[in-house]
DNA sequence: TTGACAAGTTAGGCGCGGCTAATTAACTTT
DNA sequence: AAAGTTAATTAGCCGCGCCTAACTTGTCAA
C-alpha cells in the first residue's frame, strides 16, 4: 500500500497539471489534464491509476479526482521546483517568460533538493545584496551583446553602490510596526513575526515555509484582496484573504 | 540511413561515456562503458546498435567502436553541456565538485541551446565583470549561512571595486605581444589572434569555437606540455601540443 | 422518457531501455 | 593444438508511457 518509490518525470507532470487545474477551475477533468499535457485521454486514465496506487490521488473510475495529503505535498513540491527555476531563469539569466517556463518544466524533474536550494538562495542573494539587486543584473544583457565592456560595468557598479547608501541613510525614518500580510501592496517585502491560524488552515502554509522570521514579498493582490499572491524562500504561493489576515509581518527597511 | 531524430537522454549518456573512455584509454570497450554507466553489458550492445543505426558510431559486432563525423560532434555537444553546467554549479552556486558533476549529468539532457548559452554567458559575466569576479561570489557562501548580512556585503563590494581600479591603473605596463597558446601558464587568459593549422587538425578545434577573437583560459598543462587543457566560451577543451603551437594569442590585461 | 453525444474507460499494441540466461567469439595458458 | 577464461552478443522478458479503437457511462435536450 505505502509506495514511496521515486516519481517519474511523467507522473510529476500529471501532479503539476492537476494542481493547476484544481486551482484555476474547481476540479481537474481528464480532458483538461490531457489537453494541458498534450496527451490523449486514455493516457491520463493510466496515469491516474498509477498516482492512485501510490496514494497520491483519490481516484475511482468516473468519479472526481482529489489529492490525498501526501499527494498535495508532492504536487506542491513539483510546483515549487518549477517556479524556483523559472524565477532564476527570468530574474537572473534574463530569459523570456515563455522559454523560462518550458525550460523550468523540463529541468524540474532532475534538479535535486540541495541544488534547488542553491538556485533559490542565489536568486535571493542577487536581489538582497546591495552590490547586486535585480537592477544590476540588467548589465548582464549588455554584457551578452557586447563583449565584456568593463568600463560600463564599473560605472554601473558605482551608481548602484551610491543608491544603496542613500537608501540606508533614510531607513531610520521608516515605521517598523506589525501589520497584516493582506495590507501590503505588490512589490513590498516584509518579515513574518506572528502566525495566528487554525490548525487545518495553517498546515498548507507551514508546508510552504510560512514560518516566523521568513521574508515574504507580495507579488500581486486580486481585485477583492483574495487571493494574495506572495513569494517566500524563492517560491510563489497563493494565500486566501482569510489566511492573510492571520499572518502578521513587519516591513523590511531596504 | 539519415536519422536526425532527437537523441534520448540515455543515448546521450552513452555518447558521453564513449567520448571519455576514448580520451582516457585509447578505445572504448563494452565492459568499461557498462561500468561507467552502471549498466549491464547487454544493454551497451543494444545502445551501440541504436547509435550505429543513427550513424553516430561505426560498429560491427566484436569490432572496435569509433565515432563517425557527426557522432563525434554529437558527443562533443553533450560533453560541452555537461561541463558548462558543472562550471556554473561549481563557480557560481559554489556546489562541491561531485554534486555538481552528477547534477550536470542529470540536467544536461533537458537544457536547450539558448538556455545553455545563458548559463555560459552568466558565468563569464561574473568572472569578467569588475563588480563581480569569482571572488565576489564567495560572499554568497556567507549569505547562505547568515540571513543577508547587508553590511558585510557592502564592505566587500567596496574592497572589490578598489582592487579593480588598482589593477586598471597598472595595465598600461603589460606587454601585448602575440605569443603561442602553448606558452601560457595555467590561470592565464588570452585572446586568439591567429590560427595556423592543417585543415584536418583545425576542424575539431573550430567546432569547439576556437576562432579568432575568442577569449581562452589555460586550465592546466600536462608534464611535457601535451596536452594543454583550456577553457573557451565556458567549455573545457583538450588541445594537443602540436595544435597549441599553431594558435597565436594575445594576453588580456585584466 | 429516451436518444444523442461528449467524457471517460478498457483492451491491446508499440517503442524504449533496462534486465537475465544462454550462446558465441576472442584471448591465454598449458 | 586444445582447453579454459573472459568479453561480447543474442534471445527473450518486463515495466513504463504513450497510442488507437472500441466500449461504457453520464448528461441534457427533445
Ligand atoms: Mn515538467
Ligand atoms: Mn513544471
Ligand atoms: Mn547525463
Ligand atoms: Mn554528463
Amino acid at each position: 500500500m505505502a509506495a514511496t518509490s521515486e516519481l517519474s518525470a511523467s507522473l510529476e507532470d500529471y501532479l503539476e497539471a492537476i494542481y493547476h487545474l484544481v486551482k484555476e477551475k474547481q476540479a481537474a477533468r481528464v480532458k483538461d489534464i490531457a489537453e494541458r499535457l498534450h496527451v490523449k485521454a486514455a493516457s491520463v486514465t493510466g496515469a491516474l491509476r498509477a498516482l492512485s496506487e501510490r496514494e497520491l490521488v483519490n481516484y475511482t473510475p468516473y468519479e472526481i479526482v482529489t489529492f490525498t495529503r501526501s499527494g498535495e505535498a508532492a504536487a506542491l513540491d513539483v510546483v515549487r521546483r518549477h517556479s524556483a527555476l523559472k524565477d532564476f531563469f527570468v530574474k537572473i539569466l534574463l530569459v523570456d517568460e515563455a522559454s523560462a517556463d518550458s525550460a523550468a518544466c523540463a529541468m524540474e524533474h532532475s534538479v535535486t533538493r540541495p541544488l534547488l536550494e542553491r538556485f533559490v538562495h542565489f536568486t535571493q542573494f542577487v536581489e538582497d545584496c546591495p552590490r547586486a539587486g535585480t537592477k544590476w543584473v540588467r548589465g548582464f544583457s549588455y554584457y551578452c551583446d557586447h563583449d565584456s565592456k568593463q568600463d560600463n560595468c564599473e560605472k554601473c557598479m558605482r551608481t548602484n553602490l551610491d543608491e544603496v547608501i542613500q537608501k540606508k541613510a533614510n531607513k531610520g525614518a521608516q515605521a517598523m510596526t506589525e501589520q497584516q500580510l493582506g495590507s501590503l501592496k505588490p512589490g513590498q517585502k516584509a518579515k513574518i513575526v506572528r502566525v495566528a491560524l487554525a490548525d487545518a488552515a495553517s498546515r498548507r502554509l507551514v508546508e510552504m515555509g510560512m514560518t516566523v522570521g521568513t521574508m515574504v514579498e507580495v507579488i500581486k493582490v486580486a481585485p477583492l484582496g483574495d487571493p494574495v499572491e506572495i513569494k517566500l524562500r524563492g517560491y510563489h504561493l497563493s494565500v486566501r484573504k482569510k489566511e492573510a489576515e492571520g499572518i502578521y509581518v513587519e516591513q523590511a527597511m531596504l
